[in-house]
DNA sequence: CGCACTATCGATCACTGATAACTTATCATC
DNA sequence: GATGATAAGTTATCAGTGATCGATAGTGCG
C-alpha cells in the first residue's frame, strides 16, 4: 500500500515574484470572463497552475488579488488622465476629450471600474484591503481636479467653487460609465450617440 | 433515552402571504446593514424566524429576494416621479425640482436605490431574476422619459434626440446618487451645495 | 552527509446556497 | 371524533466556497 504517492507534479517554475504575476494574470484573464463574483480561488489557482492553498503565499485574500489588478488599472487611468491634461488647452474640445479619457478608461477596464467605484461597501472589499484601491481612485481624482482647475483658473468655469463643480462632473461622467457596465443589457440609444450627448451635455453644464 | 425530543418551537404564525413579507422585511434590514452580498440565507431565515430551507418555499433563490426589493422599489421610486411629473410646468426651475425627486428618493432611500441600481451583475441577478427588475427599472425610465420629452416638445431642450438626452440626465443624476451612497466617506463639499451644483449643472446642460 | 529554509501540497474547517425526505399543524369531509 | 389530503416547517445533507494547518519535497550551505 506504500506506492511511492504518485506526487502529483510540483511546479516549482515560478521563482519569487514570477509566481505572483502568473497570479494575477490567471485572475486578470477570469475576472474579466466571468466577473470577480463568479470566480473562485480554485479555479485561479488551477490556470495558475498552483494548488488553491498556495495563492495564499503570495496574497491575503481573494480580494488582495482584485485589489492588487484594480490598483494597477488606476495607475494606467491616472496616467492617462494625466497625459490629457498635460496638453490641454482651455478649449471646449480638449475639456470634452478629458471627460471622453475618463469614460473610455471605464468601458475598457470595467472590471477595474466596478472594484474600484461600484463594489458595494460592508462586503468588506475597501476594509480588508486597507483602502488601497480608493486611494489609487482619489489619486484619479486629485488629476482630475487638477484639470478643471486649470480651466477654472482661465475664467471660463460655470459656478464659483471648482471643488464642487469637479466633484459634479466626476459624479456626471461616473453615473454614465456605471450604468452602461451594470446595465449594459438596456435599450440604450446607440453608444458614441450616447456618450457624445453626454460630454457635451456636462460641457455646456461646467463652462461658461 | 428515547427523551421527547425537545421539539425546537415551530413557528406556524406566518399563514401565506405573511411569511413573504417576514421574510422581505428581514432581508431588506440585513441587506441595508451589510450588503446584499454579505448576507447569508440563514442570517434572513433567523431573522425571520424560520429555518434556512422554509425560505426556498416563498422565493426560489437568494437572489430573488433580492430581485423582489428592487422592483417594489422601482414602484416607489415611480410613483414619486409621475407625481412630480404631473403639475410640471416646463420652467428652469420645475425642471430642476424634477431632477431632485429623483436624487432625494436616492438619498432617502439608500438601501432600496443600491438593490435597484447597484447590485452587481455577473452573479446572475438579472438573468435569473427573469427580467423583472429590469422591467420595473424600464417603467421609471419611461415616465422619466415622459417628463423630458414634454420639455422638449415646448422646445426648450438642447440637443435634438430626446431619448439620449434623458437616459444621458438619467446617468448624471444616477452618478451622483450613487456615489453619494457608495463613498459616504469621500471628502465631498457640503452635500446640500454639491447637489445643487449638479443639478444646475444638469439644467445647463440639457436645457437651452 | 546533515541542517535550515522556502515553496508547495493534501487534508480539513466553517460556512454558503440549495435540495430531499420527513414531520407536523390545519381543515374539509365523513 | 376519526380520516385523509394539503400546506408549512423541520432536520439532515449535498457540493462548492474561502481560508488555515501540518507535513513534505526541493534547494542551498556547512
Amino acid at each position: 500500500m506504500q506506492s511511492p504517492k504518485p506526487r502529483s507534479p510540483r511546479k516549482p517554475k515560478g521563482q519569487g515574484a514570477e509566481r505572483r504575476e502568473e497570479i494575477l494574470d490567471a485572475a486578470l484573464t477570469l475576472f474579466s470572463q466571468k466577473g470577480v463574483h463568479a470566480v473562485s480561488t480554485r479555479q485561479i489557482a488551477e490556470l495558475a497552475g498552483i494548488s488553491q492553498p498556495a495563492l495564499y503565499a503570495y496574497f491575503a485574500t481573494k480580494d488582495h488579488i482584485a485589489a492588487e489588478l484594480c490598483v494597477r488599472a488606476f495607475a494606467i487611468l491616472r496616467q492617462r488622465m494625466s497625459d490629457a491634461g498635460v496638453t490641454c488647452q482651455p478649449t471646449p474640445q480638449t475639456f470634452e476629450r478629458a471627460l471622453r479619457v475618463y469614460i473610455d478608461f471605464g468601458l475598457e477596464e470595467p472590471n477595474a471600474y466596478r472594484v474600484a467605484f461600484m463594489l458595494e461597501k460592508g462586503a468588506g472589499f475597501i476594509e480588508q484591503t486597507d483602502g488601497r484601491p480608493m486611494e489609487a481612485g482619489l489619486d484619479v481624482f486629485q488629476v482630475f481636479h487638477e484639470i478643471v482647475s486649470g480651466f477654472h483658473a482661465q475664467g471660463v468655469m460655470a459656478g464659483d467653487d471648482p471643488l464642487a463643480v469637479t466633484q459634479s462632473l466626476w459624479a456626471g461622467l461616473h453615473g454614465l460609465v456605471a450604468l452602461l457596465i451594470a446595465r449594459a443589457d438596456f435599450p440604450w440609444v446607440e453608444r458614441e450617440t450616447l456618450i457624445a450627448t453626454h460630454v457635451a451635455m456636462l460641457r455646456r453644464g461646467a463652462l461658461k
